[in-house]
This record gives C-alpha cells, sequence and structure tokens, in this order.
RNA sequence: GCCCAUAUAGCUCAGUAGGUAGAGCACUUCCUUGGUAAGGAAGAGGUCACCGGUUCAAGUCCGGUUGUGGGCUCCA
C-alpha cells in the first residue's frame, strides 16, 4: 500500500497499517513525538489505519491543530477527574477553545474553587499515569446502552444522523461520547490549570436548565502555561476599568443606574479630540453631519418595526401633553437605540433627486439601549454611549462606490491607531425579511468591495442582520486581542418602511438605498479599546495632559507658567506639578499618568530658557531650548 | 435575564473562635526647597452596600435586595 507526506514523497506500507505507524516508518524521534495525524484533510488518532493513496500528516505538539487536540484531551482529563469526586456527575460537552478548554456538567452542588484545587490534584494524578485514551466505534444501540445514566449524552446521541459513525474515547475509568482524535495517552498533557467556574446553559439555549461551566487552560510545556498566565495578568493591568479610574477618565455611579459612565474632565477631552479628529475628515470626504432628538414620539419606532421588535431593550415613558391632566391623552415617547429614523426623516424632508445622491448624513448620536444587566461591561458595553453614526441614501450603481470609501475610511482610521483589522462578511438569516434578489445584490457589493481593497473577508453564515448584510470590522490590539469595533449595513428594510424615494433621469420613482456605518462603533467603546490597546498611554495627540510641568523648588513656579503658556499657545495640553513635594515625587506621579511629556524647569533651565525633557517610555532626554519642545507640541495638535 | 462569586475609608486591602474597626496610598496642615519613579510629622476621614433575622452581643452567622466581578444568553 501506498501512502504520500505532505512533501509529496511516496511510501510503501504494509497493508493495514496505522498513522502511527507512519510516523515510525518516517523516524524513530517522530514516533515519539506523534500526537495524531491527518490523513487528507481528515483528523484522526495515531490508531486510524491509513489509506491506498492518501496523504498523511503525522500531528507533533508544533502542528497547528496540535493545541486544540491537546486541550480537547485536556477536557477529558478534567471529566475523569470530576468523575472521580462526583460519580453523580452529568457530563455536556467538554470542548477545545481558544487558550484552552471546558467542560459542561451538572453536579448535584455548586462547584467552588476549592474544588477546582482538588479536580487540579486528581488531574495530575492521573496524568501521571499516562493512561492511554482508546477509541472504539459502536452502534446506536450500543452508544445509548454505554451512556444510559448520562441523559444529556443520550440526547446528543439521538440527534446523530442514522448511518453515522458514533465512536467513543476511554481513558482509565472515563468514556466518552466523542470525534477525537486525542493525544496518545494522559502524560502528553503536562501544563494545565483551571481557571474559572461559570454557568452555561444546555446547548446555549437560555430556555433549558443551566450547567456548571468549569474553564482550564492546557498547553505542552510548563513554560507556555507560564507565558499564558502573564498574558492574562498584563490584560488585566490594562483593563480599561482600572485604567479608566486611575487616569480620571470615567466613573460609574451605582445612583445613576447600570451601565451609564460619568465621564471625568480627561474622558471627556480624550472623546472630544477624537469626535474633531473624525469630523474634520469626514466633512473632508463629503459627508454632511447632522443632529437629531434623543426622544422620538413612539409612533416612529412603532414604524420603523422597533416597537415590535426590541421594546424591552429600548427606554419607553409616558407624558401627559394635555393642560387637563385628562389621562386618556397621555403620549408615549422613546428614547432612541439607534439614529437611523432621524436621518430617514431628514431625507425625506425634501423631494430628491438622483443627482443629490448620494447623500451622507452622519452625526455623533448618543443612543440608549436597554442591554441586561448581564451584559454591561464599563465602555465595551455600556446602556447609553455615542456612535459616529452615518447613513448614505444612494442608488444602486452607488453602492459600491460608497462602500469602498467606507472602507477606505475604515483603513486610514485603523492605521492611525496601530491597529490592524480582519473583515468578516455576515449573510442572510434565518430571521430576516426582504426579497432575494436583493440580499444577493447587497451581499456581493460588499464582496466586491472588499475584493476591489484588496481586504481578505471571512463569511459569517446567517449573522447579518434582520434588514441585510453587513461587514464587520475586528481590529487587533497590542496584545493580540481582538475586537469588533466598524460595521457596514446595507438595508433596503427603512427605505422601505418610510417609503423613501427620489426622482430619476427619467423622472420615474425610485427607492433609494440605504447604508449605515459606524467606524469606532461606539466612541465611548472605542475609548476604551484604546486604552486597553495602549495600556493607558494615548499617543501625543490624543493624550488629555499631554506635558506636565514640574518645577523643582517653588521659586521656579514661575517659570513654569511661563512654559506651560508658552505651549498652551500652540494648542498643548498642559499641566503644572506645583505641589509641595520632590521634584522625584512629581515624576512618578506624572509617570503613574502616563503623560507623554514631563518638562523639568529648576535654576538652570529659567536661566537659559530651556526645558529639560523626560518622555514617558524614553526616560530622560537632555534640555531643549523651549521654542524648540514647542514645535513637537504644536506637530502633535490635530 | 440566568449561574457562581463578591461588597470594610476616595483607592488597594487587613480584620484571628461573633464582644462596638485598622494599614498603605490619596486628602488637609506644618516642616522640608529637593535635579529624573514617591522626604518627614501631625490631622481628618467609615451607620463595615441596603433591609430583615438569629444572638445578651453581628463587619463577622442566616435570608432578601442592590451594586460589582467572571461566565451563559443577547448586542437591532
Amino acid at each position: 500500500m501506498n501512502i504520500k507526506l505532505p512533501d509529496g514523497s511516496i511510501h510503501e506500507l504494509a497493508d493495514g497499517a496505522t498513522v502511527a505507524d507512519v510516523a515510525a516508518h518516517i523516524g524513530a524521534g517522530l514516533a515519539k513525538a506523534a500526537l495524531a495525524g491527518k490523513i487528507d484533510d481528515t483528523l484522526v488518532d495515531l490508531s486510524a489505519p491509513v489509506t491506498e493513496g492518501a496523504t498523511v500528516t503525522i500531528i507533533t505538539s508544533k502542528s497547528p491543530e496540535a493545541l486544540s487536540i491537546l486541550r480537547h484531551s485536556t477536557a477529558h482529563i478534567m471529566a475523569e477527574a470530576i468523575q472521580e469526586l462526583f460519580p453523580d456527575a452529568k457530563f455536556g460537552i467538554g470542548p477545545a477553545i481558544e487558550d484552552g478548554f471546558y467542560y459542561d456538567v451538572e453536579v448535584a452542588r455548586s462547584l467552588t474553587f476549592d474544588d477546582l484545587a482538588l479536580i487540579e490534584d486528581t488531574m495530575r494524578r492521573i496524568v501521571a499515569e499516562a493512561r492511554p485514551f482508546a477509541r472504539r466505534e459502536v452502534s446506536l444501540a450500543e452508544a445509548r446502552e454505554l451512556f444510559a445514566g448520562q441523559p444529556l449524552k443520550l440526547e446528543l446521541i439521538n440527534e446523530l444522523l442514522p448511518g453515522a459513525v458514533i465512536s467513543v474515547y476511554q481513558q482509565g475509568n472515563f468514556l466518552d461520547l466523542c470525534r477525537g482524535p486525542h493525544i496518545p495517552n494522559t502524560s502528553f498533557a503536562p501544563a494545565f490549570k483551571l481557571t474559572k467556574l461559570a454557568g452555561a446553559y444546555w446547548r446555549g439555549d437560555n430556555e433549558r436548565q443551566m450547567l456548571q461551566r468549569v474553564y482550564g487552560t492546557a498547553w505542552f510545556s510548563k513554560k507556555d502555561l507560564e507565558a499564558y498566565l502573564e498574558r492574562i495578568e498584563e490584560a488585566e493591568k490594562r483593563d480599561h476599568r482600572k485604567l479608566g479610574r486611575e487616569l480620571g477618565i470615567y466613573m460609574m455611579d451605582e445612583r445613576a443606574g447600570v451601565g451609564l459612565p460619568l465621564y471625568l474632565p480627561h474622558g471627556a477631552r480624550i472623546i472630544r479630540i477624537l469626535q474633531e479628529w473624525l469630523r474634520r475628515d469626514l466633512y473632508a470626504r463629503g459627508y454632511e453631519e447632522v443632529i437629531t432628538p434623543h426622544i422620538y414620539n413612539a409612533d416612529v419606532w412603532k414604524q420603523s418595526g422597533h416597537y415590535y421588535f426590541y421594546k424591552d431593550n429600548m427606554y419607553f415613558f409616558q407624558v401627559d401633553e394635555s393642560e387637563a391632566k385628562d389621562m386618556s391623552k397621555l403620549s408615549e415617547y422613546g428614547v432612541k437605540p439607534m439614529n437611523c429614523p432621524g436621518h430617514v426623516m431628514l431625507y425625506a424632508n425634501e423631494l430628491r433627486s438622483y443627482r443629490d445622491l448620494p447623500l451622507r448624513f452622519f452625526e455623533f448620536g448618543t443612543v440608549y439601549r436597554h442591554e441586561l444587566s448581564g451584559v454591561v461591561h464599563g465602555l465595551l458595553r455600556a446602556r447609553g454611549f455615542t456612535q459616529d453614526d452615518a447613513h448614505i441614501f444612494c442608488r444602486a450603481d452607488q453602492v459600491l462606490d460608497e462602500i469602498v470609501s467606507m472602507l477606505d475610511l475604515v483603513d486610514h482610521i485603523m492605521n492611525t491607531f496601530e491597529f490592524s483589522y480582519m473583515a468578516e462578511i455576515s449573510t442572510r438569516p434565518e430571521k430576516s425579511i426582504g426579497e432575494s434578489e436583493r440580499w444577493e445584490f447587497a451581499t456581493e457589493q460588499l464582496q466586491k468591495a472588499c475584493e476591489a481593497r484588496g481586504l481578505a473577508y471571512d463569511i459569517n453564515e446567517g449573522d447579518g442582520a434582520f434588514y441585510g448584510p453587513k461587514i464587520d470590522i475586528k481590529v487587533k490590539d497590542a496584545i493580540g486581542r481582538t475586537w469588533q469595533c466598524s460595521t457596514i449595513q446595507v438595508d433596503f428594510n427603512f427605505p422601505e418602511r418610510f417609503n423613501l424615494s427620489y426622482r430619476t433621469a427619467d423622472n420615474s420613482e425610485e427607492q433609494p438605498w440605504m447604508l449605515h456605518r459606524a467606524i469606532f462603533g461606539s466612541i465611548e467603546r472605542f475609548l476604551g479599546i484604546l486604552i486597553e490597546h495602549y495600556a493607558g498611554a494615548l499617543p501625543l495627540w490624543l493624550a488629555p495632559v499631554q506635558v506636565a510641568v514640574i518645577p523643582i523648588a517653588d521659586r521656579h513656579n514661575d517659570y513654569a507658567y511661563e512654559v506651560k503658556d508658552a505651549l498652551g499657545r500652540v494648542g498643548g495640553r498642559v499641566e503644572i506639578f506645583d505641589q509641595n513635594e520632590p521634584m522625584r515625587s512629581k515624576i512618578a506621579k506624572a509617570q503613574s499618568r502616563k503623560i507623554p511629556y514631563m518638562l523639568v524647569v529648576g535654576d538652570r533651565e529659567a536661566d537659559e530658557r530651556t526645558v529639560s525633557v523626560r518622555e514617558r517610555k524614553e526616560g530622560d532626554l537632555g534640555s531643549r531650548p523651549l521654542n524648540e519642545f514647542a514645535t513637537i507640541i504644536e506637530s502633535a495638535h490635530v
């Protein structure tokens, strides 16, 4: 029997050879390191028989698939430990996820962190025993019998397609329904840690029972595990909620309500700088800024459909508008969860000609959404936030160009903040409205636009909005985490519901297309992401305080004020640290506030009209003439 | 909304077996006038989230509410 290796070489093996035999055939070292194999594109165990003519890849811990195999196997090891400690445990599913794994279990009582330590100990024992993972294929009837005491597994078994191969894996005393592959034995899992306990709905369905989910992480070496734990620690240090408080950016107050941040002066300043910077660019790109109400009569939301689809997520209130306080005259209003209706009304304010299109309205629109209390998270998910929202009304033949120029804008903005990014196109969901030709046209325009810009994209099947497909932009931050920010959506629902039209060249009436887009998404959320991306050390142009002037002794305060005035004249944001304390303390404080420049001024500087420059990362840069330093600040002014 | 955890000074946290609260930083005052990451002293600051229960006695034990954290579901 012949098989191929990925390098194209052909090898002859005995009939009935397994993947392990292939590994042994290539080399003894590889055989020892082999975890699993790939026959053509299918991941399999080492024990799987190879097939004539197939390409066989040996997976070692260096292979891209290896970590998820390891993590999946570690989930099984954890399940075995849980079964030992809690014999009545019922098991759900236990997949590998990014950086680790989890297993959903049902046990009689709530698990605690002490339990986790116990489970870990048991896992270590199992690993030390190098229990082999054994695969077996079973019939449907046999599977039902094997998992008779495991109702969750039975449910999964009963949903398997008739004729499907049912495989089970056993290591030690633990048997699991599983597709595999797995590591050869438990000793291949040397470095793991159980990290979190959480509740999770069975099968992700909030109508069903909640199981206990145990999360863990697993690596091939202790060193990798430690590096991962350090990465987590680094991420915690960057948490925008922590830095937001330390840097005076925003606060929350229980009395205000959940998910309603209050911006402190530095936060407000950053937000205004971001807005001013974007506004200038949008004006240059042919957008027109508009301002629309924060509340609308409920009838508007009835017409848009929100009243029926999203009532629970909106803030509604009633007002007595009659002089007579007549209860029958109560009017209902809703706070806007989005800016679309206002822009649609502005569009419909006059008869539009095809010559007016594309019409690009943008607004820094503050919206309020009554998000579930469990999902609010600092600035990243608040109940009130400001979108850099825009709606473009255009003809069908303009859709593509408009999307292309939006992608150009995205590129410009993300590059400015040193984010790399990826695109994802979401297509028609099951619950949606509109003719399929329109969906196809819209989706095609999105794809073409990405292609025109050379932007690679993934397809996210069925994840579009109910009214149209969209492109989502995911940015990657300085420590490799991804965040979803920008969104570009094609919509034919709003123009339809609000009867929008324009006059064509041959004087007929046509419905315009409507594009929704936000680049930052939510400005406050984007600020939160920026804080974590830069670990609070915002770039000079964005820093709320750019310069701390540090007089060495009281007698230098006058010169410090001169420095402040000089820099203020070129648009600098300057603070004087004139508290009565040693210079070293002032520097420490300025450093911890992550102020880009510290200017130490003492006798020498006052005499020579210079400043002694310290940069927050590079340290002492020596002294410079004040005028020269001022040009640095001037050029950072946007 | 659901599951689990959690709540002590502005912040970070101690508070032993239930016996009426403590540190560091920050704040105020005084001393100090210091050359690149925190000088010294004194002072002020808390209905121990809130409501109820157990107890002679509750920051501590129990129940509920609210907030916060980690997840799940959700994000038009």
